[in-house]
DNA sequence: CAATTCATTCAACAGATTCTGAAAGTTCAA
DNA sequence: TTGAACTTTCAGAATCTGTTGAATGAATTG
């Protein structure tokens, strides 16, 4: 009667086969593994599922898939469905791969864009406003370098959420440039 | 006398601000924030730095400066120069960013890519060998559909590598896609 | 070849996350 | 409104990660 129980051994060993698999590429992302874990449960599964059997076939507390559910739903990858007559909520995954991997690199990256980009910014005007030593105006050239390669990411990052295209090849000379200002170069 | 200690303290705190920055993306890409700090500082010097000047300006000990700079090198963003004379070794940062996105998504994206795909065909091959339920097709279906977009991505990952252009609008349909086998659909 | 100067390794520590389990909170039916 | 079925919250426990600092190792020079 426990969904959990019923499903077969191998059927079950495949689960827990993709959703560490996917558990890790998110990880790898810098979300916590469960949060894969309990996205790929639902996404395999056909109808959408009450939290409790997320907990048994994944061995976690429910403390542990509430928490989970949350943060899944916080970014828009795992939605609530009330069922009629039902007491307890289900839950189903997004299926929209492209919507998932906008909304993240929309919401995740563009913010820490923006933050390193400030504070290049500032390092760049701090350095302008001191003593212009040769290794000065090296060092601003460096920070000036770095700010452009954030700005061309973000752009390029914003592009790629618009356009699902991405092209560097006008930006070569930018990030793989000859340094300016060289430090003293070496006696050869 | 000691290069730390001469920098005004303006041109020091522009150093942090650009430091701490990078170590953010870094460690937002999955690395020790330390290994950002350690490549920025070493990125924004005119010339090649030694591994004490490291510890001074960004507060860690020999033995983290040490451990940072060998996992820099390990990736190839960093490169050890012996200076004739100097009896201590130098440190200067890879400048070409195109050449350690490449290093980093060659070595660290395929490796996990591959992983995934291996467990997500073993799970797909343990479903396929499992009683024929409508669900269990429905779980089949999506774990293929999982499948295909690691392989979409791995090999677009690929492309963008060689090419630096990357164009997802042709798999449209894959990663955007209408499930096939619906588990009931809802009343509408 | 001994002394010196650095660099590296590693075990113990400290701090930060993450999970658990139980208590509190919600919702719904009667 | 009360009780049953679930869900959420949260303090404490467990785990993980990263750092330190001392010991070890390697290179250079007198």
């Amino acid at each position: 009667m426990d969904p959990a129980e019923t499903l077969p051994a191998a059927a079950h060993e495949a689960e827990m086969l993709a959703a560490d698999a996917i558990g890790d590429v998110i990880e790898h992302w810098g979300f916590r593994k469960p949060l894969g874990r309990v996205w790929t449960v639902l996404f395999i599964a056909a109808d959408p599922q009450p939290a409790a059997m997320i907990g048994e076939r994944l061995s976690m507390s429910a403390g542990a898939v509430s928490m989970a559910l949350t943060e899944l739903q916080r970014w828009g990858v795992v939605r609530r469905v009330w069922r009629p007559g039902e007491r307890r909520e289900f839950f189903e995954a997004e299926t929209d791969f492209w919507r998932m991997i906008s909304k993240v690199f929309d919401e995740r990256e563009r913010l820490l864009a923006d933050s390193v980009r400030t504070r290049l910014e500032r390092a760049a005007a701090l350095l302008e406003r001191s003593p212009q030593t040769a290794s000065t105006r090296t060092s601003i050239d460096r920070v000036q370098r770095l700010l452009s390669f954030v700005i061309v990411a973000q752009t390029a990052l914003d592009g790629f959420i618009k356009s699902r295209r991405v092209d560097f090849t006008r930006f070569g000379d930018l990030v793989r440039f000859p340094l300016r200002a060289m430090g003293r170069r070496k006696a050869e």
